[in-house]
DNA sequence: TCAGCTCAATACCTTTATGATATTGACCGT
DNA sequence: ACGGTCAATATCATAAAGGTATTGAGCTGA
């Protein structure tokens, strides 16, 4: 009762002679009658009766016919599927996301992924950097996006976007009439950092940064999130550095502005971690699609084009 | 992808080590993997990963377990369903009964078969005798009930029951006073016969059987069916030879009279008919129904234990 | 670090299944 | 009765599947 007996029976069924059946087949007819017969013994039942002209298909014949191309395709429609499901077309895919930090570019990949992925259920898990990396060692997700990865013996990461430090400001600082603004102003100002969580974070990196430009910042707030920091900013509470995609946050008396003279890479990545030995198929595709993303547009202002939307 | 190769999977799937589960289904190890390989280049697709302590399945592979498992399942209900039509347990069986003539000995055949053969589909459909042989012939049903069958080349019958005649006489009647009552009362009154329909028929029979004893019948009613006759005789029309069985019908005034003196070979026989050459399960497994029946209930004389509840 | 263990993988041979060719035998219509 | 059309059978060749022996990779523990 393989596939290709079924499918023999089902040729001799439809032409209700053996004989034709196994032209049909591309076989010969002595072993194709030895095939039905081996059906027939296998199943203990009689399922064509022999006639002058051919064969008839008994009761249980018509029923197991039904049966049979029933049979083969389900088995056509496994086959397909799990195909599907190797070439990473099918499946499941947990992604976990920062707070804050979705704003721009993660969007944007989730929906080329699920364009060219429609049968891919992705399904979307709030995590803070530490629980995201025992997560995916618990193999409860499969990606997360995070800023300011380090490298870990089992845990891979890919860079998303590298973006330029942004200054919000109040409406109502004087600075706020330059277009661009020196970054001396943060060693002037008291600044509003987020978020608090695991080290390192980006407090850490605008640290670092003032420090690499020789002073040591202000502090006036330390708050969980973007958001809160620039509705700080909106009540005055002072300044704030923000990644470029931040920018799309219009929040009132809040203006965006560029920064001069800050030292090399005082930019902000974006990536994505994933388990290093994680060879399934839908995380390589999802990663093809990351690539694909930072190289058409490019790793930075990139939130002119996708940020306003 | 055979049913084979399946189970070989599955228990791959299942013990996560090839070698284990080549013990388990009795081969040795080597051909186990090889059927593995064949099968993941059957689909193109890797299904598990090779590690240092055995296999494991990749998410192609864990989606092909579910679809192996499913297969097999729809197989073996698939050969089980088609062994069970093949025994004649399972399908549709199509009967012809007649109008007035089912009153005992059909409906009991029925009530066994439909307990002994769950699920056939039993469709009854109400059938004058000539109908029944072309829907024979034409295939719309598998067997007919009827009375006084004449023997065709394509069409077979089997005898259900042969019941002695008695006399549906009305209580006003003189004869009515004896228990039982000589022949001769069909020369001296006017009888009420029934059907009209296909020759030959009852009123046939009942007249060659006074033809047998010496003398024309003095018929008085040619009604469709036996309700009818026996309402005449309730109504004093006449008297009405009938079958034992329609002793059943209990209309006012009228009692039931076994006959004294009648010829031999006067039974009124009950039979089915079925095409001499339907070889199906169900009608055989019908038939052996209807033979256990009439063995075990005997040709005559079963209305007292059968006919009355 | 190296011997020993546990695996899957490979090489090679044997057995079983499957297919092809040639032929038979049943059943029809002329 | 005779060819024609079937399925069925016998016999041979080839392909698929299983068995035995061995290899080689990767871990483990002294």
């Amino acid at each position: 009762m393989n596939p290709r007996n079924l499918k023999y029976f089902i040729a001799v069924a439809e032409e209700k002679n053996i004989g034709r059946a196994a032209i049909l087949l591309n076989i010969t007819q002595p072993p194709l009658t030895r095939q039905i017969q081996h059906l027939e013994a296998e199943l203990g039942v009689q399922l064509f009766t022999r006639t002058p002209k051919g064969v008839e298909l008994t009761e249980a014949g018509e029923l197991f016919l039904i049966e049979a191309r029933n049979i083969c395709s389900v088995i056509e429609r496994a086959a397909e599927r799990t195909q599907r499901a190797g070439k990473g077309e099918l499946g499941r895919l947990d992604i976990a996301i920062f707070g804050s930090g979705i704003m721009n570019d993660i969007p944007k990949i989730l929906l080329n992924f699920k364009n060219s992925h429609p049968d891919v259920k992705v399904f979307l898990h709030t995590m803070e950097k530490s629980e995201q990396i025992e997560a995916l060692r618990q193999r409860r997700i499969n990606v997360g996006f995070n800023r300011l990865l380090t490298p870990l013996p089992d845990i891979s990461f890919e860079l998303i976007t590298s973006e330029k430090l942004f200054l919000a400001i109040n409406e109502d600082h004087p600075f706020s009439k330059k277009s661009v603004i020196p970054a001396r102003i943060l060693a002037e100002n008291p600044l509003i950092l987020y978020p608090t969580g695991t080290r390192p974070n980006y407090i850490d990196k605008v640290t670092n940064i003032c420090h690499d430009m020789g002073f040591a910042p202000q502090i006036s707030q330390k708050v969980g999130d973007v958001i809160t920091a620039i509705a700080l900013v909106s009540s005055g509470f002072g300044i704030c550095p923000v990644p470029e995609s931040a920018i799309s946050l219009n929040l009132p008396n809040v203006v965006y502005r560029s920064l001069s003279g800050l030292p090399e890479n005082s930019n902000i990545d974006l990536s994505c971690i994933y388990r290093s030995n994680d060879n399934s198929a839908i995380l390589k595709a999802f990663l093809e699609v990351c690539r694909t993303y930072r190289e058409s547009f490019g790793t930075i202002s990139n939130v002119n084009q996708c940020g306003q939307k």
